[in-house]
DNA sequence: CAGCACTAATTCA
DNA sequence: TGAATTAGTGCTG
């Protein structure tokens, strides 16, 4: 494995600043917006995945990427949901699949579990499906917060900020969803 | 083999 | 009705 290429970046968007991490071209982990630029760089950095690794700062990677996250941030509906190659190969099959499927919700909108299991060809596998979530390497990108439960609950988060920055997340698209129609 | 970011059915106020 | 509990569930470390 090459792991000399692991590079990162942070950068600040109108919620606090963000964590990028790749493996050559491939997105491994992001970072959801933390208060300062230090703060984020360790929060980053501090996954087992990384921690043993020299992961050098470098400013302008994933460039396009950088102002796609900015742009969500600012109200926009930029498509995450083919651009970046994403870097899976530590997960398994099934976590990929669910990770793709998730990938593939729209902005603005939510599946329950249970429906992101048949869409992954696993029906029932609604429980496995909160497992795969919850390794979710890369929120945000993969929109792991418009995973909620079927009676209606959240659900849980574990990435930055917990449920609080789900509800967050899903109040942002839902608000932006409500301006574009009429 | 135990533990989950779940769910549908059941049981109690 | 509606909240709380209980089996049942498929994958992961």
């Amino acid at each position: 494995m090459t792991r000399s290429s692991v590079r990162h970046t942070i950068f600040k968007t109108r919620w606090g600043h963000f964590g990028l991490a790749l493996n050559a071209d491939a997105l491994c982990r992001t970072l959801l917006p933390i208060g300062d630029r230090e703060q984020a760089r360790t929060a980053l950095l501090a996954h087992p995945d990384l921690a043993d690794l020299d992961v050098p700062f470098e400013k302008d990677l994933a460039r396009t990427l950088q102002q796609h996250v900015v742009a969500y941030f600012e109200g926009e509906n930029p498509d995450f949901s083919t651009d970046p190659p994403v870097d899976l190969a530590r997960r398994g099959f099934f976590a990929r699949q669910t990770l793709a499927a998730c990938r593939q919700i729209p902005f603005g909108q939510t599946r329950s579990y249970s429906q992101l299991a048949d869409e992954a060809g696993r029906p029932g596998a609604a429980r496995a499906v909160g497992t795969a979530m919850a390794q979710n390497p890369i929120p945000l990108i993969v929109p792991c917060h418009r995973v909620v439960r079927a009676d209606g609950a959240l659900g849980g988060f574990s990435a930055l900020g917990g449920t609080t920055t789900k509800q967050r997340l899903l109040r942002h698209e839902q608000d932006l969803g409500r301006n574009s129609t009429s």
